[in-house]
Formats: structure tokens, C-alpha cells, sequence
DNA sequence: TCTGGGGTCCTAGGACCC
DNA sequence: TCTGGGGTCCTAGGACCC
């Protein structure tokens, strides 16, 4: 069986284990907006997205903190060291959530082991987890869905057949509002109304690999397979700010973003991986982004020359001749495959 | 109806090689 | 020299996730 652990509002329940004041009141992790509600701010209304203006004028009660990124990213190197006591099939979500294989391990029923797991996540880490377990990634992961707020959740086989044909399309992982809206305007609204498309029909609607996924939730015959995770691909840095054209401004939170992301680079783990490439982003005040990407004279991590090369092809946005406000700029580098050498 | 600041994966098309 | 077929790699652009 598979176990899907997710640590239940991640980012305010760090802050409420850290500082007693905050506990069991509704407050916000949030920087100009709402990144993480407590659940106390949630039965209020709040919800991530909401700007921090609004929250204070209409809930001036609610407490508010800044981020600590130091802070949770150890919370989730202590949560990853529980998932791992438990089984080494643990494939990472995001930093607060892991899909776990659980199966053929002696250590009792899935259901045990995933209120195993919520004890010691609660006891050590001093963190609320709420667990999913399922057949398939897909069933653990709506069911830890629904466990939520840290609570345990099992979908056996005879739910499964119950729950399966009747879920919605856009309950699935990996069916967004694009994928959704063509599926809907198709006709097709829960796994059910699959039943007798081919791939090929499919195909014509949503991608090929998205037609034979669906088909293959139709069936039962989903994803269960933990995936190990790799060398990171990437490393990216951006910065929302006021709308803006100044060249001064923007170039100056460019050359920031450029020093953070090689600052994280030279921070992996293992041997040093010069990136090749570079991509900048620009996202004007209508929300559309435009992306320029290019190669570096050669691999390097020299911030002169990464940041020469990220002027440029911020310079090829051609931003300042657009009428448009720049209300955020960022940089990718795409990181080469490690090698064994 | 979407903040901000991260990421991954898929697909199409072109370059290049045999 | 031209045509056709195949494979691989790289890049651009989306969609989606937390």
C-alpha cells in the first residue's frame, strides 16, 4: 500500500510550534499576501493568496508572522528522517509532503503504520501530519486529502471501487484548468464518463501522455510505483516588486536574483555542477510573462558573468519598450545531469 | 480568482548524424 | 548528388504542482 504524509497549513503550524503565543489562534505566515493560514484563520475566511491588507482590516485580531525559510526547511529535513525510518521507498512532494511504499514491510497493517508515522511526526518533529493510505499514489493522495486537518484516512479495496468512478476530473492530480476545461467541454466530468473512450479519442482532446493517464485511472491501473528523487534540475530565484520600467530597478533585482540562485548552486550537495544556460523571466502587471533564455559564454558560476548574461537577455525581453509595468523578474539555471566521474 | 517563490514533466520542432 | 528513413539531442513553450 501506499502512504501519502502531508503536514497539515506546513508553514503556520512551524510558527505555532515554535512560539506558544501563536497556538491554537488564527493567524498568518504572510509577506504583503497570505502564504500559509492556520486553521483557525481558515474557519475565518482566510485563505493563501489573500493580500495581508485585507486581512488586517478585516480581521484585526489575527496574528501575523514573516517567513522563516531556515526554519522550515529544517522542519522538513526533520519530517523526511521520520518518513525514512519507516520504509527508504519515500518519493518527496514538495518540502511537506512524501509519498511512502509501505508494502511487504513487517511492520504490521498500513493503517498502523501511518498512525505510527503521525505519532513520531507529532512527537519529534513536533509537526501535525495527516496521512492517506491507498492501492495507488493517487488514492493515498485523496485521501490524505480528505484526513485533513491531521487526521488518518484509509481507502481499502471495496471503497476504492465506490470512490474511484465517481471521482471528478478535476479532482485529479495533474488535471489543471486547461486539461479541465476541454475534458468538461467534452463532456466528460467524472472517471466515470471515460468508460468506453479509446486513447486515440482521447488523445484528440487532451496530450497523449494525459489520454493514457485518465485511461489508465479509468481502470484502476494507476501510478503505485515510488519514484526516487533525483539530482535537482534546476535552481531559480525571482522577486515581485512594485509595477515598474526603471532599467535601474529592475537590473538591480535581476543581479539579486542572479547572487541567490548561484549562492544555492554552490550549496548542493555532491560535486559542483556549473550551470550552461540561463533563462530570465519577466511577469508584467497584466500577469502575462515573457521568457528569454540563452547560453553562458561557458559553465561558470562567476557571478560577473552569469549576471552579464542575464542583462542581456533581460535586455532582449525588450521590456522598456512595452507599455507594460514589470511587477516581477527571475532567473533559472537549468543544471546539467551529474555525471559519475 | 490567484499572491509569491519555488519546482517538475511533457511535447513539438529543429539540428545533426548515419 | 539526391531522396527517404531513422535515431538522438537540444531548445522553446506549456501545463501543472506545492
Amino acid at each position: 500500500m501506499i502512504l501519502h504524509a502531508d503536514a497539515d497549513a506546513f508553514l503556520a503550524s512551524v510558527e505555532q510550534r515554535d512560539d506558544p503565543r501563536l497556538r491554537g489562534r488564527p493567524m498568518v505566515v504572510a509577506h504583503e499576501v497570505v502564504a500559509c493560514p492556520s486553521y483557525e484563520a481558515r474557519a475565518l475566511g482566510i485563505h493563501a493568496g489573500m493580500p495581508l491588507r485585507q486581512v488586517r482590516r478585516r480581521w484585526p485580531d489575527v496574528l501575523v508572522t514573516g517567513y522563516r525559510p531556515e526554519a522550515y526547511e529544517a522542519a522538513s529535513a526533520g519530517l523526511f528522517e521520520v518518513f525514512r525510518r519507516f520504509t527508504p521507498l519515500v518519493e518527496p512532494g514538495s518540502i511537506e509532503e512524501a509519498f511512502l511504499d509501505v508494502a511487504g514491510r513487517d511492520r504490521g497493517d498500513p493503517a498502523g503504520v501511518a498512525a505510527a508515522l503521525r505519532t513520531a511526526a507529532r512527537a519529534e518533529v513536533g509537526l501535525p501530519v495527516s496521512v492517506g493510505v491507498g492501492r495507488t499514489k493517487l488514492m493515498a493522495k485523496l485521501a490524505s486529502r480528505r484526513a485533513k486537518p491531521d487526521g488518518l484516512v484509509v481507502v481499502d479495496a471495496e471503497l476504492e471501487t465506490r470512490v474511484r468512478p465517481r471521482l471528478r476530473l478535476d479532482e485529479l492530480w495533474g488535471v489543471g484548468p486547461t486539461t479541465w476545461g476541454r475534458l468538461h467541454a467534452a463532456g466528460l466530468h467524472v472517471v466515470a464518463d471515460l468508460h468506453g473512450w479509446s486513447e486515440e479519442d482521447l488523445a484528440r482532446i487532451v496530450t497523449t501522455a494525459m489520454a493514457r493517464r485518465l485511461l489508465s485511472i479509468a481502470a484502476g491501473t494507476d501510478d503505485a510505483t515510488i519514484r526516487l528523487p533525483g539530482p535537482r534540475q534546476s535552481v531559480s530565484a525571482s522577486r515581485s516588486l512594485p509595477p515598474t520600467r526603471t532599467r535601474s530597478k529592475i537590473e538591480a533585482v535581476l543581479e539579486e536574483c542572479v547572487g541567490r540562485a548561484l549562492h544555492r548552486v554552490v550549496a548542493l550537495e555532491g560535486p559542483p555542477r556549473l550551470p550552461g544556460r540561463l533563462e530570465v523571466v519577466v511577469r508584467y502587471d497584466d500577469g502575462a510573462h515573457v521568457q528569454q533564455r540563452g547560453p553562458l559564454p561557458s559553465p561558470t558560476l562567476d557571478p560577473e558573468v552569469v549576471g552579464a548574461t542575464a542583462t542581456q537577455l533581460l535586455e532582449q525581453t525588450a521590456y522598456e519598450w512595452d507599455g507594460r509595468g514589470v511587477t516581477m523578474v527571475g532567473v533559472t539555471l537549468p543544471l546539467p545531469r551529474a555525471e559519475p566521474s
